[in-house]
DNA sequence: GAGAAAAGCGAGTAATCGCTCAGATAATAG
DNA sequence: CTATTATCTGAGCGATTACTCGCTTTTCTC
């Protein structure tokens, strides 16, 4: 029922890995233009200039080709906000935080359509694995920035504001916004809100039927099963 | 090419309705439990107890029983936001702000898988039209409450809270949280930040290449076409 | 150059899945 | 009861599309 989402084999020769690229190429440019429904292996067979079978001498399976896209994604996004942080070294909170913030808005904003696709098809993908492991790779780097803050539990907190921070960016980028700069402030007093804040008092004002156990403070979000 | 996503027509019956129900039903668990991916008519049929020609009498298409799916959780979504802001009238700003807070976890936590796959889900129905008039909606009400506040941007600052609420929401549910409490309270500290810290100055630190018109302040979000 | 290996081709196959329709069953009316 | 209307059934049609395979072309090796 499952099949591979791997590479199949890797091109030898340099028309090879042309083609390859020419693939992924398209069909990240199918999934900005004209939306998931479009992205067929045939048309991305088309759009790149070469035959369906060439496509799946590489790729065994559709998913496979929006795995690497993705994985590709992720690697740069990883290698910003890394980047982001050593550039920022010596530097005072805020600064970094701001170069935080602005890396993020950068990697997102650019093609939000095909950023939004990619999100949507992560959903027809067995990808929870990697995603749980880009989200640790994630949270060790912001995590050991939030650190030197004195932020009580940093795990929640890093989950927190890439929540609140992806969430803003995908908005504003399917809105239309391309100000940056203006983007970015607004997400800066969101996340200053986050992390500077007085955590209130637990004022016990019941909430609705409270089914769970009251688990948490202090040690990490809880992941189902 | 495009099919039609309004229902068919109105059971009569009792048993017509308890079909009806049971679709809606098994739709919804299969979309919580299975995942996007595993939602075809038959499935959904079978899980429902009925046969597929029961379910076309009453949906013309798949698309027609998401649609019906994502027009009841959005009722449900704006009575909640409607009712705790009527009920907190008279209070402070802060009780009002978690009182919505509050209501916005409670409609989405539940079944978090389920509130993800309808908003990807999305993506494949024609409905921008009925989710502008959710966001204008809501942005009304919430925008009414923001506007007492000496918010600037209310429109902005709407748009920025949904999705900033959404986003911390839908992670912590995904990752299997249950305490609400806690959960309101972090994204309290993020909305506050963001609708009560000052506005930076505009600091022209040049955030790569700024290919938009510097356009915006004031004006509400520019939507697309 | 010859031979081998890699890359490319695209018509065709097979599987999936949305949806129909001809007829069976149940509720309601008179 | 009969007639009528509402509801339900599920095999299978049709369209889409992921994927294969036998063959050709290009590049590499010696």
């Amino acid at each position: 029922m499952q099949r591979s989402i791997e590479p199949r084999k890797k091109p030898r020769q340099a028309r090879a890995a042309a083609t390859v690229e020419a693939i992924l190429q398209a069909a990240a440019h199918i999934l900005e233009r004209e939306g998931l429904a479009a992205l067929n292996t045939n048309h991305i067979a088309e759009r790149a200039g070469v035959s369906v079978g060439s496509l799946y001498q590489y790729f065994p399976t559709k998913q496979a080709i929006m795995t690497e896209i993705i994985r590709r994604k992720r690697r740069r996004l990883v290698d910003a906000i890394t980047l982001s942080l050593q550039a920022g070294e010596g530097e005072s909170f805020d600064e970094r935080l701001d170069r935080l913030i602005a890396a993020a808005i950068e990697h997102q904003i650019e093609w939000p359509r095909l950023a939004r696709n990619l999100e949507i098809a992560e959903a027809f993908l067995p990808l929870q694995e990697e995603t749980e492991a880009l989200n640790q790779a994630l949270a060790d780097k912001i995590g050991c920035f939030l650190g030197h803050q004195g932020i009580g539990d940093v795990a929640v907190a890093t989950m927190d504001l890439i929540a609140l921070v992806r969430g803003m960016i995908d908005a504003a980028g399917l809105a239309g916004e391309t100000d940056r700069t203006f983007l970015a402030e607004r997400i800066g007093r969101a996340a200053r809100g986050y992390l500077l804040l007085p955590q209130a008092a637990v004022k016990t004002r019941s909430m609705g039927h409270s089914k769970g156990i009251a688990q948490r403070r202090g040690s990490g979000p809880t992941h189902r099963r």
